[in-house]
RNA sequence: GCCGAGAUAGCUCAGUCGGUAGAGCAACUGAUUCGUAAUCAGUAGGUCGCAGGUUCGAUUCCUGUUCUCGGCACCA
């Protein structure tokens, strides 16, 4: 039998036997041969040892391609399952896939890995690259596996494939040297060697079997790997960089917040973190003026019978703050949503009415698991810079075009260009008839269409009452946070029996549309500290500016000079202290001062300033009327 | 909530094989008036997370508990 192979180019070749990659990469040169990690044959990845026994297109893939790397991290983790097993007898694998910089094992044991058991297994896979160990792939029967993994002691590999296999199914199984196999799709690497030595064991961790929290707990391993030592020494730059960033951590350090026992998921901000708080509420506050929202204030306590009415006591009434009073029990509000609808229910509504955008500074409060809390991103106290749009369905569209354009610009002001929109459709668990999901999201899509956003779907994400669209933006290192938020509500209208006056004089059901674009203010302001590493821009910084006197000669002048500058709207002060300048200016660059105004002997004569910016040693003297001009023009929030 | 690790001065950390603790920085006081990232000297600061237990004696050993950190699960 004669096998055609075309290559991207176009060219074919025949071969009287099935070649293997491997084979075909060495007919091209040698060199392509040793750079190859897998192959593409019609489209799917194969082992370069794996041979094609079709007429097929053929395509090879070197080390350097995304999906290479992807091979490499899988290997990696299969490596790292061996090094266990060798160093650790019956400890029983489970799955290991790549991540996004990296790869995990879940393993089964009884003791607990250790820190210093990563060095131990870390060595070890290091070894077993050395080794060179051939991988293999097999095709098994499914009876033969189940046995096989039984026998072996492996119960969560064998409960897997028993379970979650047809029994006619036939399955892989991936040999590393003649004593290791594991169960897996593939493809790999044709031996340990390829994987090169650019990983790195970095932390150990719990996992649920089956990522289910009523299942056993096991064992996660972590690693991450690149093709190259570069790419890994980067990525490790990368981590020390947002360690540094922390907002956890820069946040008591310029005096921004803190947070305490007594207060556990709930934030003390400080005079400096509240001035940046107020600075972008107000910011927000002037942009939905200009874009035709009404600001509200709803009650923090209401009756359990509201919530029943909604279903987020029947939803969440676990994750809800209580409290009684003659003999009401009152729900802390965890949602601002049922008390705006409360407000549009004042007085009859009609068609001219809407859209109605309703918004709040709303401070909720939901009672988080405590292992969920960490610093501003997680919170048991929050304020959501929230709003309702209550509208007809037609005016879906429209409301979610303008709303896109407002996020975006808010991002853009905030320093984020890079935004990413997911769409989340119906969650298993959820109120309303899958006719109304249908509608839902059917006018939830064409109005991100309509948006001209590309997005990418989340499949049984949404919230119980619609679908919803998420904003994830890419901060100044690379990661990712989720912070917009747009969902479609067919659902609470009816149950709080919201309507409007149609045309027709006919009763009709608002549509509400929930919707948040920083999502929660304490969050917001966490990735603003990420994202700047505490040195904000000069509008955000709660400190805009330090006067700072060389001689207590210029002590006089350097009050004025701080005057000037509130005067023109500027956030400033002096350090009068008894020190040298060298000190001050360390200690004003170490806080994040965007502008030290010093002033001699020299500029109190002349009547100008001297400017120094964070980050640059460069000096600027001016006038004291221009240096507050310009200063004041600079620091002008966004519009 | 679950698994694991941790908690010593305001911060970063050292230390005590059981005999009530130490450094640097910060703070405070004094001297220094010095032109762009740390002037010098001195002082003060801790029921060693909290509660029990063992012990003549516990910050140290044991138990419980709270909180924090790393994962997982959860995230209206």
């Amino acid at each position: 039998m004669s096998i055609e192979i075309t290559f991207p180019d176009g060219n074919k070749k025949s071969f009287d036997a099935p070649p293997t990659g491997l084979e075909i990469a060495q007919g091209i040169s040698p060199g392509l041969a040793k750079k190859a990690a897998v192959v593409r044959v019609n489209g799917e990845l194969w082992d370069l040892s794996r041979p094609i026994d079709r007429d097929a297109r053929f395509e090879i893939v070197t080390r350097d391609k995304p999906e290479a790397l992807e091979v490499i991290r899988h290997d990696a983790a299969h490596v790292l399952a061996q090094a266990v097993q060798e160093l650790y007898p019956g400890t029983q694998i489970t799955f290991g896939p790549a991540t996004d910089t990296g790869f995990y094992y879940d393993f089964a044991r009884a003791e607990p890995f250790t820190e210093a058991d990563l060095e131990k297994i870390e060595a070890r896979m290091r070894e077993i690259v050395k080794r060179d160990l051939p991988i293999r792939r097999e095709v098994w029967p499914h009876d033969q596996a189940v046995a096989f993994f039984e026998k072996a002691g492996e119960k969560f590999k064998a409960e897997w494939i028993r379970e979650g296999l047809k029994p006619g199914e036939e399955l892989t199984i991936y040999k590393q040297g003649d004593h290791w196999l594991d169960m897996c799709l593939g493809p790999h690497l044709p031996s340990t060697g390829k994987l090169g030595t650019a990983f790195k064991l970095t932390k150990v961790g719990g996992a649920y079997w089956r990522g289910d929290a009523n299942n056993a707990q096991l064992q996660r391993i972590y690693g991450i790997a690149f093709a190259t030592e570069q790419e890994l020494k980067d990525y490790l730059r990368m981590l020390e960089e947002a360690e540094k960033r922390d907002h956890r951590k820069l946040g008591p350090q310029l005096d921004l917040f803190h947070q305490q026992e007594e207060a556990v998921g709930s934030v003390f901000w400080h005079a400096k973190g509240y001035t940046l708080w107020r600075t972008v509420e107000n910011y927000i506050r002037r942009r939905l003026d200009a874009t035709g929202y009404v600001e509200v204030k709803t009650p923090q306590l209401i009756d359990r019978v509201l919530w029943e009415k909604t279903g987020h006591w029947e939803n969440y009434r676990q994750n809800m703050f209580i409290a009684e009073s003659e003999d009401r029990v009152l729900a802390v509000k965890p949602m601002n949503c049922p008390g705006h609808v409360l407000i549009y229910k004042q007085g009859i509504k009609s068609y001219r009415d809407l859209p109605l955008r309703i918004a709040e500074f709303g401070s909720c409060h939901r009672n988080e698991p405590s292992g969920a809390l960490h610093g501003l991103m997680r919170v048991r106290a929050f304020t959501q810079d929230d709003a309702h749009i209550f509208c007809t369905p037609e005016q879906i569209n429209s409301e979610t075009v303008a709303f896109c354009d407002l996020l975006m610009s808010v991002y853009k002001d905030f320093g984020f260009e890079d935004v990413r929109v997911k769409f989340s459709d119906r969650p298993p668990q959820r109120a309303g008839s899958d006719e109304v999901w249908d509608k839902a999201e059917g006018a939830l899509k064409s109005a991100i269409e309509a948006a001209g956003l590309p997005y990418t779907m989340n499949p049984g994400e949404g919230a119980f009452y619609g679908p919803k669209l998420e904003f994830v933006l890419r901060d100044a290192i690379g990661r990712d946070w989720q912070c917009g938020t747009l969902q479609v509500d067919f659902v609470l209208p009816e149950r709080l029996e919201a309507e409007y006056v149609a045309e027709d004089n006919s009763r009709q059901r608002p549509v509400m549309l929930h919707r948040a674009v920083l999502g929660s203010l304490e969050r917001f302001l966490g990735i603003l500290i990420e994202q700047h590493a505490g040195a904000f821009p000069l509008w955000l910084s709660p400190l805009q500016a330090m006067v700072a006197p060389i001689v207590s000669d210029a002590d006089g002048y350097a009050g004025e000079v701080a005057e000037a500058l509130k005067a023109a709207g500027l956030r400033a002060d002096t350090d009068l202290r008894n020190e040298k300048i060298n000190y001050k200016i360390r200690e004003h660059s170490v806080h994040k001062v965007p502008v030290i105004a010093v002033v001699g002997r020299k500029e109190a004569e002349e009547k100008t300033v001297t400017l120094r910016r964070l980050g640059s040693e460069q000096q600027q003297t001016l006038p004291l009327a221009e240096a507050v001009k310009v200063l004041a023009a600079e620091a002008a929030p966004p519009r």
